[in-house]
DNA sequence: GGAAAAGCGTGCGCAGCGCACGCTAATCTG
DNA sequence: CAGATTAGCGTGCGCTGCGCACGCTTTTCC
């Protein structure tokens, strides 16, 4: 066997890691929303809205990350206003980071870049296709071809 | 406008962003294949499989990193004996960089362990789907909606 | 033929990361 | 119920990787 769908998804693959990285792409989403937000302290962010109030530990397991650099990203955003610490009432030694009314603004904006991002490129598809391509990928991912150790 | 295909294909994209970072993909793809091979030096590898012998700048270019940079993963993979230094015969300052046979058979390898994964990913699909998504895909790819700032 | 530009490697400062420590609070155990 | 272990937190510290800047050689341009 010298071909197969899979070597074609890679070919295909390959260009777009290359041309996307996260960093890249967290950079560019970004842009220009205060010194605080970044590639770096974005998915902080993001994980935060997607687990709700969470200690330190917890959301550094939900998004791949040392207990300790979750920390320290935290801070910058708590800097700028833009998450809170907060006692867990129910465990004394816990801290829970939540986002703030500014920092769930900064990641609803980032989302809508995104999709723009995705409807431009996908501005002259035919709409069957563009629908079609979102059913494949979702349930590629959900097969999960690259789950990471941390999972 | 409260929903787009965009938005779909994002939230199937948040997902794969945050579970397969270039990093983890190419840890995982070069796990096994020697020190000098990691998640760093392998984009020097592969790219020099693109591009054939090639300038640290250029390289660099390419890419997407820095000329010294290259240049210092480079110096790794010259030591393992997967790449090779030579003068360019056209031009006295630069240096080729160069694959060895050993650096070759590394791509090869990790090249056909993505495709094996990704064809593992796909095994329960009708071949009908499977192609079509890597149809779309590469589409979608070519259409470029995150083109970084070094292209 | 001399000046500007382009190539290379290396030194150096900076940033980010993970580990380890000390501390407090919760949980387990006898 | 008291002592010990476990789990949470923040911070200090060493390591690694990166990009800039320098000095050097070779090519290109006027």
């Amino acid at each position: 066997m010298n071909h197969s769908t899979g070597h074609d998804i890679a070919d295909a693959l390959g260009p777009l890691l290359r041309r996307s990285t996260r960093a890249h792409l967290y950079h560019r989403l970004t842009e220009g929303l205060g010194e605080a937000v970044d590639d770096l302290t974005y998915p902080v962010l993001s994980g935060l809205a997607r687990t709700g109030p969470s200690s330190a530990a917890d959301l550094g397991r939900e998004i791949g990350l040392d207990r300790t650099t979750v920390t320290r990203r935290a801070d910058r955003l708590e800097r700028a206003g833009l998450l809170q610490r907060q006692p867990d009432s129910t465990d004394g030694r816990a801290t829970l980071l939540a986002l703030t009314d500014d920092g769930h603004r900064i990641v609803v904006t980032t989302r809508q870049r995104l999709a723009a991002a995705i409807d431009s490129a996908l501005a002259t598809w035919p709409p069957a296709d563009a629908q079609a391509f979102a059913r494949l990928l979702r349930r590629f991912v959900d097969d999960g071809p690259f789950t990471p150790d941390h999972d």
